[in-house]
RNA sequence: GCGCCUGUAGCUCAGGGGAUAGAGCGCCGGCCUCCGGAGCCGGGUGCACAGGUUCGAUUCCUGUCAGGCGCACCA
């Protein structure tokens, strides 16, 4: 399903083409290859709706002016076409078309025949894309780039869905290796602690005191009879304790705001399954490792890396670049078409390399896409926020929602795009006013369906849109309205090409603004029926991109504010 | 030193091989007998610098400068 405007554009790439075959027809251009040309909307409101650059791409071919092509290519237009006013060649060559302003109200019924299916396009043609985000260590919280994270890859995702791609919304829980050794010495010295004995946090152990409040809880619930068990038994058992309350909170800290996931990956169930050895053994086989000081080593340079890497150590421990090759593998083999991983530009350097991997596995590198996201930075008051009080870490998650609320947070995240360093300014989140833009957008919502009820007071409704006359619409800011309406498909469909839901959220910005510019010079409800009607479908339309597009940011469209 | 990201308006950021480069915030000035003023309207000497490719570069390429981040038998 495409929207009106793409309808358009095809029509008037058809009838381009038309016109040439019709001109070298003629004798009026010798015989031309046609070039990769496009119709785009132009900038300027005065270059028309529609504008070509087909004639600036044939003088070489054609050995004419580009201007005189365009010329001829305009004789050569078939003759009727629906909607067009008049074209014109302009500038250095491009033809211009101007449309009847008409021509985007068919969007109108549309979105509203539709409801929440308007923007969904079938660009994906039901292939299966996984998205992995956030992907913390079940070692802490969550912080603001797991936040980022979060908002960006859950938002990604539905953008993806709305594209006609199956998704997969997944979590790569990182319950194995060191930092899990580490874990658990920062555990076990806190449980001492706690219980009256001498003992130390490792140096690169955890020092948040929110591990200190787990160790509690877990004395609480158990005692101290670990004091004098088995030690492994001891860090085991604080470990597997810790583990699963940590990652409850995570989930639950996604989950309050708004992101839930279809698939917990475990990466401890890679070791135990035999998968990490099989990963290897599969490298081995394919002639991609070798031994060196003791340790295994996979031949990244083969693949264009600047180094080796070591696979197993000379312990006899995998590394984690072992064990995510081994996830990765494993992604592939539950067949997924595309394979997003959204990461902190910190581990950029994690990308070629893993990439060497799955080439050398015998998997489209391509088809693994590294979506590098940039850090974060705090601000408050025009100060940098350093740390939370509370847990010696970045700001957590929780804190933000508490902070500035769910939809605030999100829209925030979002209206920046992946590579640009954030600067989360949290005055401006947190004010309940005009200045945020969030609640801009939802107050336009708010206010449509504050016009809906104002109609129900009066016993009125909307007819059915066939009913409704469409052409009494021909104010300048009701078509400004219908024509970015009509863009919205296309919208979703950039926005998933590009992996981009900052498009989206400058889109409904701008939707908003537009809505609130009708609104402050036109009366929808008004003693003229017909007119009114004309508005109201206007308007619902308007609360359905509205509500469609905030739904694809994770941010609520609320009714009332 | 090598690599990745980023240099666009006072600030935070979009955009992008074409015809007059945009938004929000801030600042100044206007708009409510009327559907929500959390709104609207008006006010703008800005693409880091230097080369190159092109009919055309702010956009692509190279170099320089600046900021961020990487370069572990950590993850």
């Amino acid at each position: 399903m495409t929207g009106v405007v793409d309808k358009m554009r095809n029509n008037l790439r058809q009838a381009m083409a038309a016109a040439t075959a019709a001109a070298v027809e003629a004798g009026q251009l010798p015989p031309v290859d046609l070039p990769e040309y496009v119709v785009e909307v132009p900038r300027e409101r005065e270059h028309g709706d529609f504008a070509t650059n087909l004639a600036m791409l044939l003088p070489r071919q054609a050995r004419m002016a580009p201007r005189k092509i365009a010329e001829i290519l305009l004789e050569n237009l078939p003759r009727s076409m629906q909607w067009l006013e008049r074209a014109e060649v302009a500038g250095p060559g491009f033809i211009n078309f101007h449309l009847d302003p008409r021509w985007v109200l068919e969007a109108l019924p549309e979105a509203v025949a539709r409801q929440s299916a308007y923007g969904r396009v079938e660009a994906g043609k039901g292939r299966r894309v996984q998205v992995e985000f956030v992907s913390a260590n079940p070692t802490g919280l969550l912080h603001m780039g797991n936040a980022r994270g979060a908002a960006l890859g859950d938002s990604i995702a539905s953008i993806l869905d709305a594209a006609g791609w199956q998704v997969t919304r997944e979590y790569y829980i990182n319950d194995a290796g060191n930092q899990i050794e580490n874990f658990a010495l920062t555990l076990e010295a806190r449980y001492f602690q706690l219980l009256g004995r001498e003992a130390e946090v490792p140096e690169n152990g955890y020092h948040g005191q929110d591990i200190v409040d787990t160790v509690r809880r877990f004395i609480e619930d158990n005692g101290d009879g670990l004091l004098e068990a088995d030690r492994a038994k001891r860090l085991n058992t604080l470990v597997e304790y810790a583990l699963k309350e940590k990652t409850g909170a995570i989930k639950k800290g996604l989950a309050d705001f708004g992101v839930h996931y279809d698939v917990w990956f475990s990466e401890q169930s890679l070791h135990d399954s035999g998968k990490v050895e099989e990963a290897v053994n599969r490298l081995r086989e394919r002639g991609h490792i070798y031994e060196k000081d003791g340790a295994l080593w996979f031949k990244a340079s083969s693949f264009g890396v600047e180094k080796d890497e070591v696979l197993v150590r000379k312990n006899g421990i995998p590394t984690y670049f072992a064990a995510d090759i081994a996830y990765h593998m494993n992604k592939f083999e539950r067949g997924f078409d595309w394979v997003i991983n959204i990461w902190g530009a910190d581990h950029h350097g994690h990308v070629p390399r893993m990439k060497g991997a799955m080439e050398a596995l015998g998997y489209n590198p391509e088809a693994l896409h590294v979506i590098l996201m940039q850090l974060v930075r705090l601000f408050s008051g025009g100060e940098i926020v350093r740390m939370s009080k509370r847990t010696g870490q970045f700001v957590t998650l929780e804190e933000l929602v508490d902070e500035v609320g769910r939809d605030a947070a999100r829209y925030f995240f979002i209206m920046r795009s992946a590579d640009s360093h954030l600067d989360f300014d949290l005055d401006l989140a947190r004010s309940q006013s005009n200045d945020n833009p969030v609640y801009y957008v939802q107050y336009a919502h708010a206010r449509i369906c504050s016009i809906f009820r104002q109609l129900a007071e009066q016993g009125r409704s909307i007819p059915p849109a066939d009913r409704v006359d469409l052409r009494l619409l021909k104010e300048e800011a009701e078509l400004a309205l219908a024509r970015r309406l009509a863009d919205y498909p296309e919208e979703v469909a950039m926005a998933a090409r590009q992996l981009a839901p900052h498009r989206i959220a400058r889109y409904v910005h701008e939707v908003a603004g537009l809505l609130h510019s009708f609104y402050n010079v036109h009366r929808v409800i008004t003693g003229d029926v017909e007119l009114s009607n004309a508005r109201l479908l206007l308007v619902e339309a308007t609360r359905v991109v509205l509500r469609n597009g905030l739904g694809l940011l994770g941010v609520n469209a609320p009714e009332k504010m």
